[in-house]
DNA sequence: TAAGTACTATACTCATGAGTATATAGATGT
DNA sequence: ACATCTATATACTCATGAGTATAGTACTTA
């Protein structure tokens, strides 16, 4: 009899608990499309909640204030940059060949919505504390990338040059693919990623021994 | 005797209209250096007008309203790059010292206060007519980069490649700068364009025959 | 010197939106 | 059955800041 009994109205503290952490993701999910789209200022709790058929003070039931949901937001665009960039870091190949694929992953993740809200807000958006971690993340990020272009130095695979303006260039260019990659356009993320890539690797100027693929 | 008169109170309706200009401009300063520090929403006319020792009304004595205003700090740095970049395509040079010529200028004026303003706001924090303007004269600078981007091409000083993709690229990394940016840092903006325009022009991959300088 | 114009201030209005006080319905545990 | 706890809604408060109505002052011109 019970292992019949489909779906029973009533749940399991577990699965209520997983139902809570599933609400959270979705407000979290619809207030940064909101974010990216009209701004955090211009965003109103009210739109978010009417967005999913709920009111404002339910918001209030999962968040603190508005500053956390937009923390949360870039701090999850945040971590899924770094995870990707210290995976690539740990991996194995050249100083180059660590760059391409970390910049690869960076460049796919700036298209989505969670990379998106990082490169759309600014530092004075959030709060003191929240902007405090979102620099200190970002730094983190920054370091990696840096690190890697160090090693691509020592082992000859990337020129010399000033590690730190390079990964400012580079990650620059990056950041910039969430103000222009439209989804309704002709490429997708990956096809932009990897022109991107190509064009930082490469640079512009024709290369006597031109490789594909580096 | 009027040769000795060094500086009558009374001024020529000439002089009176080049001061009311000049006041016009010394909110338009004011103005950017708290939207570029605070983000546009969070700066209230009352702060930009204590900052000059008047009061708001004075401010709508010359706009009409706050969008104005950002629109008018955003058109100067578009106005800026645009000039720059149209000067430079008419100037002689193979197509890829033109695209030099122009980054390094577009990037020093991602320096300075209203090339800054221009990368840090977003399109949504504008009216919607100061929106569409905003987009045009950003797309005719995308155009004229293209151009050059083309023409290099053509002539064999640019390698092959998405020519748009490519210029989204490169003025990313460029428009970026405006983000990271620190007058009190040890470079200068002309350092800091030179570092960036040559790694955009030869990538990060070491090249065989390396010249310095393009 | 009278009328007009340019410029600025004081003291408002008004909309918006973050955040809250309070109530309720249902589910849970004793 | 009763006390609780969770999730949600209604109906507020309150601060902020854009924009304005009104008035005064100083300079200009006839």
């Amino acid at each position: 009899m019970a292992s019949t009994a489909r779906q029973s109205p009533w749940r399991k503290p577990v699965e209520r608990e997983r139902e809570r952490g599933e609400k959270r993701e979705a407000l979290l999910h619809a207030a940064v499309q909101f974010f990216n789209e009209r701004g955090f200022h211009a965003t109103s709790l009210d739109d978010v909640a009417t967005s999913l058929n709920v009111t404002k003070p339910t918001i209030y039931h999962y968040f603190a204030n508005k500053d956390e949901i937009l923390f949360e937001c870039v701090r999850l665009g945040l971590e899924g940059i770094r995870q990707a960039a210290e995976t690539v870091e740990r991996s194995g190949g050249s100083g180059l060949e660590r760059l391409t694929a970390l910049m690869r992953d960076y460049a796919v993740i700036m298209t989505k919505d969670f990379g998106m809200c990082v490169t759309r807000t600014a530092d004075h958006e959030l709060s003191t504390e929240g902007r405090a971690k979102f620099r200190a993340l970002k730094l983190e990020i920054d370091q990696i990338v840096r690190r890697v272009v160090e090693v691509g130095m020592a082992d000859g695979s990337i020129g010399q040059g000033n590690a730190k303006m390079i990964t400012f260039t580079l990650t620059g260019a990056l950041n910039w693919i969430a103000r222009w990659y439209d989804p309704d356009g002709p490429s997708s993320p990956e096809e932009i990623a990897d022109a991107c890539v190509a064009t930082l690797v490469n640079g512009i100027a024709p290369r006597a021994n031109r490789k594909r693929k580096a």
